[in-house]
RNA sequence: GGCCCUAUCGUCUAUCGGUUAGGACGUAUCCUUCUCAAGGAUAAAAGCGCGGUUCGAUUCCGCGUAGGGUCACCA
């Protein structure tokens, strides 16, 4: 890792004027992976030399959003903070007969007269490698004398961008395949300036059902919102990183680590692909099952900081079997778990396994309260073993639909050993003598 | 419409000229099971069309077709 010239510096480029999706921010990871790939630079830079639609607050979304997935920066930009520098280039466009000023009516319909920057373009054909695409060529005629600026203090995009890049040392240019229209003319501002061009590598678009570009209006939701819905910033990484790549063989759960490690950009997929939110799903699932116990009940505890914690504890494997989320636990009353947390209203009806009868499934009752009295609730396995030669006597729907029904009150749960021993003996026994009580009134 | 890009199961994808076209999500069925999940097994499911090149094309080339992107004094 000595001096090595070619080192590689990829950004990030996103204007704030408005949330980000995963569309956009699988351009934050394809630029990381690359840049960590080959030990290079990976830098942010916001773009916000609109200053209308640029908004503070996007721009603290962006940079929350880049922290909480783990996508860490080694530098972080302005753009509007390097508009001298943008206006020096600019200067010197003109003063090299690359640019002139223009004066034209605002298109606003106002009747000003504006004065316009334009790039003179001398509408030769441009050819560049993409890293993704391979050759893409472009007769720079159709472009004509592009706009570069709005005034001779207001440079514009193009400019801005070829500008930084270069005084940023970027090599390589990692974004959407939406940019590919862009890119002659910043490799003609680019030569103009004398700038050497970066490589290009255009990634394929992330498309919502009807395979267009994804977007916020068509319910794309910003990455922060799936941090709030209780998604691992790890499923969301390797999530965006397999939507449009994958390292081929069959493993598909990946740690940013291993991501960096596998990223082969020229296995990069040149179709857009539809952004599958059920398998995003579960892969979520995929990587909870990862975490470590200390992790799995330190996410659980943001949602149930309030609920005792030898309980949850117990609790914690059967959580974790049956969520994909962990914002599933944001509304517990609601939740298939919500008998651990409180005792469950019982319809007596429900009591009864089938057709049999109420005195005999009262029976039962009684019966497994004598079991349960005498043994240990060390584990659900112990109390499975102690209650089974009983329910296989009389008939396991007999038994274990009456104990479970009243531990749960409801149809469908957890199975009964596991409740009991998440429960523990005395709210167990207690739970089952009130249903008893109920059965004889 | 001009220019540009793309094309394997419903979806995400493997294949870098020769495969019974593989895997995953989802779906269905079965097993397990007192129920629901989870787990296990199985199944259905794909090379856009037509021409070339080649002994041989999903793969390379051309033409269609379809889809997408982009055409700002936004980025």
């Amino acid at each position: 890792m000595s001096e090595n010239k070619e080192s590689v510096v990829t950004r990030f480029a996103p204007s704030p004027t408005g949330l980000l999706h995963m569309g956009n921010y699988r351009t934050a990871v394809f630029s990381y992976l690359y840049a960590r790939k080959n030990n290079g630079k990976f830098i942010l830079r916001i773009e916000d030399t609109d200053r209308e639609r640029s908004k503070k607050e996007y721009e603290e979304n962006i940079i929350e959003s880049l922290n909480w997935l783990g996508l860490n920066y080694d530098e972080m930009y302005r753009q509007s903070e390097h508009v001298d520098t943008h206006k020096k280039y600019l200067q010197k466009l003109i003063d090299d007969g690359h640019a002139y000023i223009s004066k034209e009516l605002a298109k606003d319909g106002s009747g000003i007269e504006r004065e316009l920057v334009r790039f003179k373009n001398k509408e030769e054909v441009i050819t560049f490698t993409d890293a993704i695409r391979g050759d893409i060529t472009t007769d720079t005629k159709d472009l004509g004398d592009f706009v570069i600026a709005k005034s001779i203090t207001e440079p514009l995009f193009h400019l801005a961008v070829v500008v930084d890049d270069y005084e940023e040392g970027v090599t390589h240019v990692i974004r959407g395949e939406d940019h590919i229209p862009n890119t002659p003319r910043q490799i003609l501002i680019a030569r103009a300036l004398g700038f050497p061009s970066p490589t290009y590598a255009h990634l394929p678009l992330v498309l919502s059902e009807d395979r267009t570009k994804l977007s916020k209006r068509k319910g794309a939701l910003p990455v922060t919102a799936y941090r709030d819905m209780g998604y691992l910033p790890s499923a969301i990484i390797n999530f965006m990183a397999f939507t449009g790549w994958n390292p081929g063989g069959v493993e598909e759960i990946f740690t940013l680590e291993e991501l960096v490690k596998t990223f082969d950009i020229s296995k990069v997929h040149k179709g857009g692909a539809i952004f599958n939110e059920e398998k995003l799903a579960w892969m979520n699932k995929e990587h909870i099952r990862k975490q470590t116990t200390e992790e799995q009940l330190s996410s659980v505890k943001k949602y149930m900081a309030d609920y005792d914690e030898l309980l949850l504890n117990r609790l914690l494997p059967t959580i974790i079997d049956r969520i994909s989320a962990y914002g599933e636990l944001v509304n517990i009353e609601g939740s298939e778990f919500r008998f651990f947390m409180k005792q469950p209203d019982i319809d007596i009806e429900k009591v009864v396994w089938k057709d049999d009868e109420p005195s005999k499934s009262k029976e039962y009752l009684e019966s497994i309260k004598e079991i349960l009295a005498i043994i240990d609730f060390s584990s659900p396995q112990v109390i499975k073993e102690a209650i089974m030669p009983y329910a296989t006597e009389k008939g396991k729907g007999n038994v274990l639909w009456p104990l479970r029904y009243s531990l749960s009150g409801q149809e469908k749960s957890v199975d009964p050993f596991t409740i009991c021993y998440v429960l523990g003996k005395v709210e167990t026994i207690s739970r089952i003598e009130s249903v008893c009580n109920k059965i004889d009134s």
